[in-house]
DNA sequence: CATTTTTCATTTGTCTTACATTTTAATGTC
DNA sequence: GACATTAAAATGTAAGACAAATGAAAAATG
C-alpha cells in the first residue's frame, strides 16, 4: 500500500480545510468577518498569495464573500440554494461524463428521485408550477422544435414537477440529477411519434397533478420511465457507441 | 433594480470559469495537461499568482489536480464519486443549518428520496449491504450508546440501505440528503422506548429486503418516517428553539 | 554494453515587495 | 449644516526571486 491518505497537502489546502472546518463547526458564523489577509499571513504564518490561494478555494465553493474597501474583507457567506444549484449542476453533469455512467444508470436514478417528487407535488402543486409545466408541453409540441430545444424543455418541465413537491432540499438534490441527464438525453434523435408519446405522458402528469391524483402521476411517471428506457434500448441497437 | 447579474468578476474567477466551461463542454478531456503557469499567464495577459488563484478554484471542486516537477502541471481531474462525496456532504450540511430548513422539510426530504431507493434496493440487495444494515441494527440495540453514536448509526444504516440500490447516482445524490441530517437528528434525545421503536422498523426494513419484498419496504419506511415526525414534533413541543 | 549515478531543466510551491483600485470614514471648507 | 477633499484600510494585481520536487538526459562506472 502507499502512504493510504497521508501526503501532506499545500499551505494554502491546510488553511482552506482549517477555516472550511470552523465554519462548519459553527465557530465562524453567517456575515462574519474574517481577519484580513495580512492578519491570516501573520497568523498562519505564510505569505499573503498564499492565504490567498485558500481563500479563492473557499470562494469557489461560496463558503466565502470578499469586498474591497475599508470596511471590506472576507466574510463567511450564507450558503443559499440559489449558490449552491450551479455547482451541483456542474459536479452532476461531470460526474455522468467522466465516469462512463450508462443511460439507464441515469435514468434509473432521474425517475426513482422523482416519483419520491411525485405525490408531494400531487398535493401541492400550486398554479404556477402547473401553469409552467403546461407551457413547456405546448413548446414541445411545436413543429420545428430541435432535438436540444426540446431536451431543455424536458428539463424545465420535470424541474417544474420537482418543485411543485415544495420542499427547497428536494429542489436542491434534484435539479442535478435531472440537468446532467441532459446531455445524454441529447444524444436522442427524437422522432414526431416520440415525441407524441412523451408529450402524452407530461399531460397526463399535469392532469394527474392538478387533480391531485398522486396514484395517477406515479403511474404516468412510470410510462414514462418505461418509454424512456426503450427509446434508450432503440438507441443502443443503433449506435453502440453512444453510450461511452 | 441593480445590475443584474453584471458585476465583473475578478481576473482569477474569470479565468477559472472559462477553463471549467472547457472542461465541462469536454474541449478539455480527462488527464489532458494544461498549460504551465506561466504559459497560462501569458495566454490570460494576467499574471502567475493571479492564475494560480484561478487554479486552486477549479481544484478547490477537484476539477484539476497539480503536480510538482519537470512533467508535472495541471491535470484535469476524472472527478469520481469518491471525491464528489466531501464536497456534496459539506454542503448539503451548511445549506440545512444556515438556511433555517426545519426538521420537517428535511426529514420529508430524505425520507422521500430514500422510498425511491426502497423498491430498487430490494431487487438487487446484497449479502453485503444486508450484513451492514444488521450490524449497525444490533450496534443501535446495545445499551450504553451515546444519541451521538446511535444517531451515526443511523446514518450508516440508511447508507447501506440507499446503497442497496446498486445505483451509484443514486448513491452519491442521496449521501448528501442523509449525512447532512445527523446534525439535526443529534439534537434529538431519544428513549429507550424511541431506540425500540426505530430499530423495530429499522429490522423490519433489512427483513422486507431480504425476501426481496418491495411494497413491505415501503411501508416500513413509512412507519419510521412517521415516528420520525412525531419525535420530532415533541421536541419542538418542548424546546421550540431547536427548528432555527 | 549495461547499469548506476549525477546533473540539469522544467514546473509548481512559496515569499517578498510593490502598486492599483475600491470603499469608507474623517477632515476641512464654504 | 452640507458638500467636497483627503486619508486610511482592504482587496486585486503584478513582478521577481528562490525552494523543492520530479523526471529525463548525460555522464560515470563496472
Amino acid at each position: 500500500m502507499k502512504n493510504d491518505k497521508k501526503k501532506p497537502a499545500d499551505l494554502s489546502a491546510q488553511i482552506a480545510a482549517q477555516i472550511r472546518d470552523a465554519i462548519v463547526s459553527g465557530a465562524l458564523i453567517v456575515d462574519e468577518r474574517l481577519p484580513s489577509e495580512a492578519e491570516l499571513s501573520e497568523q498562519f504564518s505564510v505569505s499573503r498569495p498564499t492565504v490567498r490561494e485558500a481563500l479563492k478555494r473557499l470562494a469557489a465553493q461560496s463558503l466565502i464573500r470578499t469586498q474591497r474597501g475599508a470596511t471590506g474583507g472576507a466574510f463567511v457567506n450564507r450558503l443559499s440554494f440559489e449558490d449552491a444549484y450551479p455547482q451541483q449542476i456542474t459536479t452532476s453533469t461531470l460526474l455522468l461524463s467522466m465516469n462512463a455512467v450508462s443511460f439507464d444508470t441515469a435514468c434509473e436514478a432521474r425517475y426513482a428521485l422523482e416519483r419520491a417528487c411525485a405525490p408531494l407535488a400531487a398535493g401541492r402543486r400550486s398554479a404556477d408550477h402547473l401553469a409552467t409545466m403546461r407551457a413547456e408541453i405546448h413548446r414541445q409540441g411545436q413543429p420545428g422544435l430541435t432535438d436540444e430545444a426540446f431536451c431543455a424543455s424536458d428539463v424545465a418541465f420535470h424541474r417544474a414537477l420537482v418543485d411543485a413537491a415544495g420542499n427547497p432540499v428536494l429542489s436542491y438534490q434534484l435539479a442535478g440529477a435531472v440537468e446532467a441527464m441532459q446531455p445524454l438525453m441529447n444524444m436522442i434523435t427524437f422522432t414526431a411519434r416520440d415525441r407524441a408519446q412523451i408529450i402524452a405522458r407530461h399531460t397526463g402528469i399535469a392532469d394527474a397533478l392538478e387533480e391531485g391524483n398522486a396514484v395517477r402521476a406515479d403511474a404516468e411517471l412510470d410510462a414514462l420511465a418505461s418509454y424512456t428506457a426503450e427509446l434508450a434500448k432503440d438507441l443502443l441497437a443503433k449506435r453502440p457507441k453512444a453510450s461511452r
